[in-house]
DNA sequence: CGAATTGTGCATCGATCGATGCGAAAGTCG
DNA sequence: CGACTTTCGCATCGATCGATGCACAATTCG
């Protein structure tokens, strides 16, 4: 029951896909998608045109398959924090993780998920709709959870999931738009937690 | 001293500027810098592109032209929000503000000053740090008023202007990538509402 | 009128955009 | 070995990017 190891007929690659890919998520999110040239992508990928193309098919692919890499790499601590125990526990840890990930010293500041694609020209609608999808996944997910919260007992049932869910999405795409214009870690913590201090907002 | 209406030598301009400035507005505030091209641009404001370099300079220059006139404009609820007597009307105003210019039904959704150029290539390294500046000094302004509401003994001594201004900023920019992809006037004014409801965070 | 000044229309510039064609290279398989 | 399969290096594609040169049109001034 072993995975495939059988190496495939044929030249093998030159070239590790998952670091590859690495680098172009990392090309994406400092420059968005527009922003990232094939020529800077695939300078920092260390790779020719030919074998992106080969590799993962087009631009808009790559930069589908690099929001994936984002999913589950940077952005892992929004599934960490679903499962936290309380609602409370799940904004608290929400906050926390995206001032840590759009704030790192080293790497992007911001979020791909935000600075991605906001507004594009034609060229960048794909990006921008997967984007938009991505977002909206984020806010559903999250309002799932606070209703969840209601049926548990751990919020009142007076309280609003879809509205407690707008309230830490906002702040979380706030505390991005910041951080992506520089602003310290340590400022937007601060807020966070005063921003959270009068949960569930009754 | 009425304003000097004398014509100038030569040819006179077959187009109004302020109002092809308005159409250029609009083109960078759905598109973005990078994603709104000259050929865009230029058709939507009805002149040539010789006409455009010839009156506005080139085209960073007329995106500066284009936030200028957004500030004073769409943007214009900032500065009469700041003039409201307390820091929650102002903070309300601001909020509310927000929402009614992000998600109008005609124009484009979303924040010229946030999605305008949020993370670009070098081509849009001077859009974006205009961006980052302008966010910067709307946060600063903020900050400074609600200083002078502490002072006013409008806000409580023990109320921290700064982190109130970036809570207040936050929200706002919050907004505005929501209504970037989309949602709705009245999700985002609940949550707004709600998210006031603490002032002032003690 | 003619000279001077300013805006416009048209063509086009070199650079860069994303994307491909093609033959050589580097492997597996019979 | 030779046939087959897959990848790579190089050159280049047509389109579009932002930006400009230049001759002509339209106005003011002397």
């Amino acid at each position: 029951m072993e995975t495939d190891k059988r190496r495939p007929s044929g030249r093998p690659r030159g070239f590790d896909p998952d670091a590859a890919l690495e680098r172009a998520l990392l090309v994406f999110w400092e420059h968005g998608y527009e922003g990232a040239s094939l020529a800077t992508l695939t300078e920092a990928m260390g790779i020719s045109t030919t074998s992106m193309y080969a590799t993962f098919g087009n631009k808009e692919e790559l930069f589908r398959k690099a929001l994936e890499r984002y999913t589950e790499g940077p952005s892992a601590y929004v599934a960490r924090a679903l499962e936290k125990p309380t609602a409370l526990d799940v904004a608290t840890a929400l906050l926390a993780g995206t001032i840590q990930t759009t704030t790192r010293p080293t790497g992007p500041h911001g979020c791909l998920g935000v600075q991605g694609a906001l507004a594009t020209g034609d060229a960048g609608r794909g990006a921008r709709d997967l984007l938009v999808d991505w977002r909206d996944d984020g806010y559903s997910t999250l309002r799932d959870r606070f209703e969840r919260a209601v049926d548990d007992g751990d919020l009142p049932p007076e309280a609003d999931p879809a509205l407690l869910a707008r309230y830490v999405t906002a702040l979380g795409y706030g505390i991005a738009v910041q951080a992506a214009g520089g602003v310290g870690r340590d400022d937007l913590q601060e807020m966070a937690d005063a921003a959270l201090r009068s949960w569930p907002l009754l």
